[in-house]
DNA sequence: ATCATATATATGACAAAAACATATATAGAA
DNA sequence: TTCTATATATGTTTTTGTCATATATATGAT
């Protein structure tokens, strides 16, 4: 069901898709603390995520992932601005990110082993 | 035009979509000897697609690389089984390589980072 | 002979993910 | 009052990946 190559495990993420690292990253920085999109999409830049993640995938993200159950949300209207509600993660959402983590792992080992091959290829000794 | 933010570098690979590493594994077996596209399938294992890459996925993948003159390929009659495809990676392919190679670099950079930050998060001193 | 299997390429249909555009509303500053 | 920052949301399209299926050749087993 997971696919993820760790021996006797299974999760929901669903196997080495890496487009969708925007998931864990917010998961992570609502474990960190909990937040709202708007501020996500600033905080997911220290994840290379460049010039701010766009609105429509962190907004749409969040929403499934509070259906999944792995995040869930109030609405705060007090303070500046417009409302805005405000996210926590659940503790099916950090089973997930240690999942993710797992994950991740993986996807370090098959980056490097790429690069080892590709200057392998090339013939460059480091 | 490129997004992959390293300074002073355009590229033709388009950001860091991860999902798209079937590219970059296709380009560098191609490099290391020319093949037809079975054969990269079940090589593909080896860079972690498990089960051996999807059909259409390559052979997709493979007649797009060609148009965009990335790789060439000639068809092979003689031999046992059906007629092949025998692909070589171009200069133009090679350039593309080293283009890939930095980008997952920095992919990896990313995703330690993430690691990094994960364990911080959760307390773990290594 | 013919049947199953391995080799080999290809395409159609669909689902998922991301990119791009736009709509909305609030509040404060110029 | 107009502009900007904050904040959430949705519609459309493109890209990417998955799953199914069609095709053809050769070889080994029965």
């Amino acid at each position: 069901m997971c696919g993820c190559g760790n021996k006797g495990h299974t999760c929901e993420c669903q196997g080495p898709r890496m487009e969708r690292f925007i998931q864990p990253c917010m998961l992570l920085l609502l474990h960190e603390k909990p937040a709202h999109g708007y501020e996500l999409m600033e905080r997911l830049k220290e994840f290379g995520f460049e010039d701010g993640a766009d609105p429509g995938l962190v907004y749409r993200n969040l929403r499934k992932m509070e259906e999944s159950g792995w995040i869930e949300s109030e609405w705060e209207t007090e303070g500046a601005g417009p409302a805005k509600r405000l996210y926590k993660i659940t503790a099916e959402g950090i089973d997930l990110l240690h999942d993710w983590s797992l994950h991740i792992e993986r996807g370090i080992e098959r980056l490097r082993n790429f690069q080892e091959r590709y200057r392998q290829s090339f013939g460059k000794d480091n």
